[in-house]
DNA sequence: TTGCCTCATGTAAACGTTTTCATGGGGCGT
DNA sequence: ACGCCCCATGAAAACGTTTACATGAGGCAA
């Protein structure tokens, strides 16, 4: 109902028009128990006919919060970063909150600069995907009085942060029974770099899994950096070595695909030649040839459960941190194969 | 240099430690050029000791602004969105302005409720990816005093709003005159669908291509929907007719890999026995086999540019709306090959 | 010396809310 | 009939800024 060139309605115009104080408007719309039932009516419909709407500046100045939350990503065009934001962004508009978005691109520049939201109370916690706290102007400030920060994806090794992920550990170990089930005894572990801190988790899960099976335990790890470079490099080591497994479990879907098409490359053909098995489910693992058999991160599970935490952490300060793992399922298709084929 | 346990600083603290009066702390910090040499350094002193940062909310309320965008996009997982967030972010992080992430699943009752950011005055601008304006309360209401907008990715028919894209029609000539470059004649177009008009326009730049050769001169349209499902789709109906092109000009690299899917999974190579030509060169299109042949759209530039009409169309409310194109290379891959070898 | 202009600063209003506290009326118990 | 308590409401302070306006000091011309 706004008129046309007209500056918005205020809780000023509201209150004139029912013929009550603009308390009592703000009673109306935050504690209608508060206000009598005639009195309520008349505000209610002065709002309708002024088409007012609060002005969240003032309520959120007065009121000393931002309702806002800021999402720290390394890089925003990430498949696994889109899927997690997804849920963030849901679980956030679900309670009223708004997603500010912060694209560091990796350098602590932008980091600096977006930390502005926080000092300048334009944010109320933080979502980190970036793997680490974000530097802060002085180093050497104790890391006390943080806002509320919960880290997704990538685990931030602080008593003061929550996380939310993906159980690596468990899910690499059905990873790699999974592919001893298939009478793989030779399996290498292609890494995502010695930076990554859940390279060393799938790792262990990994290992986890050999145990099963003494005849394949062998912790084979060959090293890449989650690019699928990387695992095109690695494939090629390992020829030139000429010490070959029959299966590669990687660190996640880029390495794998970098894996099969070194293999595909040099004649090779998966599953019937080698099994390669991924991590995360990309969108894109299913429309690859072979389909990629992978692990699945509940990427929009993770983010809500994120957010969730978070902002129960906005309304209640006391609440301690959390680290919260999700189940993540072995998603099979056809990138892996029997050995038996193999052995003709 | 906050201290641990205490409220942040506000203008009254660094007035109070400099001897002078906030407005004299205000002015020193927006026009230095109006404060005294001497004061100037006793405010900056007093500044850095405090450790104080200015209320955003406080600032914004009083000066009728939110220095906030809103985003609004159908799909955040969607990859070309990713790629223009990206584009979009940095530019206005570049201005000092804040992007306020909205995914509205398509749905009108989530555009609907992100539009409280504008009502509440939370953002100043949108900029919208979803390809049509956010239904409003009241439809008859007549859109004036709209909120500076501006298109990006899919063009809204609404001489109010602004649009940035890649040049569909120019960019699908030049894909066209490829395939006939290399000798084809018989090349179908896989639309994107009825409802979007880009689909239209990429078509008529396909024809416009195809009205350079004479013999290829076929109006040959074959209905899809933007998704490799409906990609592989259109190959089955075209064999079925027994009436096969040479070469595919696909609306987007989605349905391009749904259709050489579908040829691979008949026995056909790519591009050995047929061409196939995509659009958007989505992440994925330099990883798929073959190399998917595509057109790039410039998503970070066209992020940019798109967040910089924005943000100068809030600076000046005057500036009218414009329609800015741009170019989109052909990136040649492998998809593609010439029509000679199919004719052995 | 007087008067005027400039320049640096301070005072106070304004932005639009929420919320504490004060006030007054009415119902109810005695 | 009196007193008390509760309930609904209003007045005003507070949130932290920016900025229009007032003020006063100093310089300079007459």
């Amino acid at each position: 109902m706004s008129e046309p060139g007209e500056r918005p309605a205020t809780i000023e115009d509201v209150a004139k028009l029912a013929g009550v104080s603009i308390a009592t408007v703000s009673r109306a719309l935050r504690s209608p128990e508060k206000v009598a039932e005639s009195t309520r009516k008349k505000v209610t419909a002065a709002i309708a006919r002024t088409g007012y709407t609060a002005n969240a500046m003032a309520q959120n100045l007065r009121m000393q919060r931002s309702q806002m939350v800021l999402v720290l990503a390394s890089s925003i065009a990430d498949p696994n970063f889109a899927g997690i934001l997804t849920g963030l962004e849901k679980a956030a508009n679900d309670r009223g909150y708004g997603v500010l978005i912060g694209n560091t691109e990796g350098t602590t520049g932008l980091e600096q600069n977006y930390l502005r939201f926080l000092s300048t109370g334009m944010a109320d916690g933080v979502v980190l995907l970036t793997g680490h706290i974000p530097v802060a102007g002085q180093p050497q400030t104790p890391l006390t009085n943080l806002p509320p920060i919960v880290a997704t994806e990538r685990p931030v090794s602080n008593p003061e942060i929550s996380y939310v992920g993906v159980d690596d550990v468990a899910a690499s170990k059905v990873a790699t029974e999974y592919l001893i089930s298939l009478g793989h005894r030779r399996i290498t572990y292609i890494s995502g770099g010695p930076a990554d801190i859940r390279s060393d988790l799938r790792h262990s899960g990994y290992l986890q899994g050999l145990k099963e099976s003494p005849e394949a335990l062998r912790d084979w790890r060959v090293e890449g950096d989650g690019s699928s470079e990387s695992g095109r490099a690695a494939v090629e080591r390992l020829f030139i070595k000429d010490d070959l497994p029959t299966a590669f479990f990687c660190f996640n879907d880029n390495t794998a695909i970098g894996v099969i098409s070194a293999l595909q490359l040099r004649g090779y053909r998966v599953p019937e030649d080698f099994s390669v098995l991924g991590f995360d489910d990309i969108p894109f693992a299913n429309n690859f040839t072979p389909g990629l058999t992978t692990i699945r991160q509940p990427r929009q599970h993770i983010g809500e459960k994120a957010m969730t935490i978070l902002l129960d952490r906005l309304a209640n300060r006391s609440l301690e941190t959390q680290t919260h793992l999700l189940h993540g399922d072995l998603i099979v298709r056809e990138s892996c194969g029997g050995i038996s084929r193999k052995l003709k």
